[in-house]
DNA sequence: TGTATGACGTTTT
DNA sequence: CAAAACGCCATAC
């Protein structure tokens, strides 16, 4: 009985919502554990529209290569920048540093 | 109503 | 090894 289509934005800020501060997430891996096996362009998107929700930081969330991919989209383009250095993550070239470090996996941390 | 595109990631050529 | 195409679903025009 799911007569309900998923939502799949609403489960992305889900996800994202829970990221703690000074950490950081991929598209995929919230994909992956939305079951968007593929659909890390959804969550991308989902970004985007996350944009009129405060309890979503989207600055959080990267590309797999650490890239901070989805910049252009914020505020100012070096907002996304500004605010990961401000909750203590290292950016540098638009790439998140020690990312592998601070990576947050939702599998892992939520305990699946 | 249909086409085009988008904050990605994986797979194949 | 590198580059290109595909897949996914929703929004915009």
């Amino acid at each position: 009985m799911n007569t309900e289509k998923p939502n799949y934005f609403d489960l992305v800020y889900q996800v994202v919502k829970e990221i703690p501060e000074g950490r950081v997430c991929s598209y995929g891996a919230i994909a992956n554990y939305l079951g968007l096996k593929s659909g890390a362009r959804m969550v991308g998107y989902a970004m985007n529209a996350a944009h009129t929700l405060p309890d979503v930081p989207a600055h959080r969330v990267v590309n797999r290569n650490g890239l901070l991919t989805g910049k252009h989209h914020f505020q100012t383009p070096t907002k996304m920048q500004e605010l990961l250095e401000s909750e203590g993550v290292q950016v540098e070239n638009d790439q998140v540093q020690n990312f592998e470090n601070l990576f947050w996996d939702p599998e892992k941390e939520l305990g699946f």
